[in-house]
DNA sequence: AAAATACTTGACGTTGACGTAAGGGTAAGG
DNA sequence: CCTTACCCTTACGTCAACGTCAAGTATTTT
């Protein structure tokens, strides 16, 4: 359970000491000083991936500021309702976010292959395709409406 | 096969004309004119739900651009090629964040169950605490190290 | 002792993705 | 004929998330 200045943890995560006191400003991290210097605890770090993680994500900090408060089960069960709402939110939010990717990775790689046959061994439609380009003989039936 | 005006598609998708302007200003998509009033194809419309799902999953403008360039087979097969790269490289980018959101998903999902327990049946060790909390009687042994 | 290194707090600059206000065109409805 | 409803362009404003100096402090290395 060690502790970590501002750099070396910059440094572990590739980002900017710059960015993690902006993250403080934003409240999303309170680290400690030794004199004027901050101190991160292992806590601190644990925080930090959890920031890093909400931002690949999508998030943007103020919403990350919230996931981190109620990761922190701070104040009384009035508010942890609240937060079960919210957390509820996030999982739909997420959820969506999850199938959008879904959604993205295979029509990409449908395009992939696409591309790839296309590239691989051109078909005869693809040398249709090529000779029409050519010679401009646009005079071939239509297979589908475009 | 249908038409739209700014308007109606601005509605339909729930963002304003003006940041269709600005996809257009930024290539992103290209209607046609009647006079001078925009006129979007159901291939526009089309492209705007590619590049609104694209902002969902967490990417910029630019590159949701080279998405759809790549995504209309524009170019020769030397590009394609690069192009393929790409794809693969936005996999790779796309795949990561998957696990990403299945990793908070799972935190939020076993976080929201704590939380569940701790206001449905409150154990006794949520009973312990909340004596301590209220008689500061911090004597019992700790179980695990904070 | 001087220089390099790592930290500090301001404070202004930058980029992306629009918002918003200003000024004007056109077509339908009362 | 005037208002309402959309549409247009131009241009400055804004907010988030830092980047980038500037100017100073403390420690360590040469």
């Amino acid at each position: 359970m060690r502790s970590y200045s501002i750099g070396e943890l910059a440094k572990e995560f590739e980002v900017t000491p710059r960015a993690l006191r902006f993250y403080e400003d934003k409240d999303l991290l309170h680290p400690t000083r030794n004199g004027m210097h901050r101190v991160y605890s292992y806590k601190d770090r644990g925080r930090l991936q959890l920031i890093l993680q909400g931002k690949n994500i999508g998030f943007s900090l103020a919403e990350i500021r919230e996931l981190l408060d109620v990761y922190n089960l701070e104040g009384p069960r009035v508010q942890m309702e609240r937060m079960l709402e919210r957390y509820q939110a996030q999982v739909v939010k997420l959820e969506k976010q999850r199938s959008d990717i879904d959604g993205a990775l295979a029509q990409i790689k449908d395009h992939m292959k696409v591309i790839d046959d296309h590239l691989a061994k051109p078909s005869q439609e693809t040398l249709r395709q090529e000779r029409d380009r050519i010679f401009n003989s646009s005079n071939s039936a239509p297979k589908a409406a475009e």
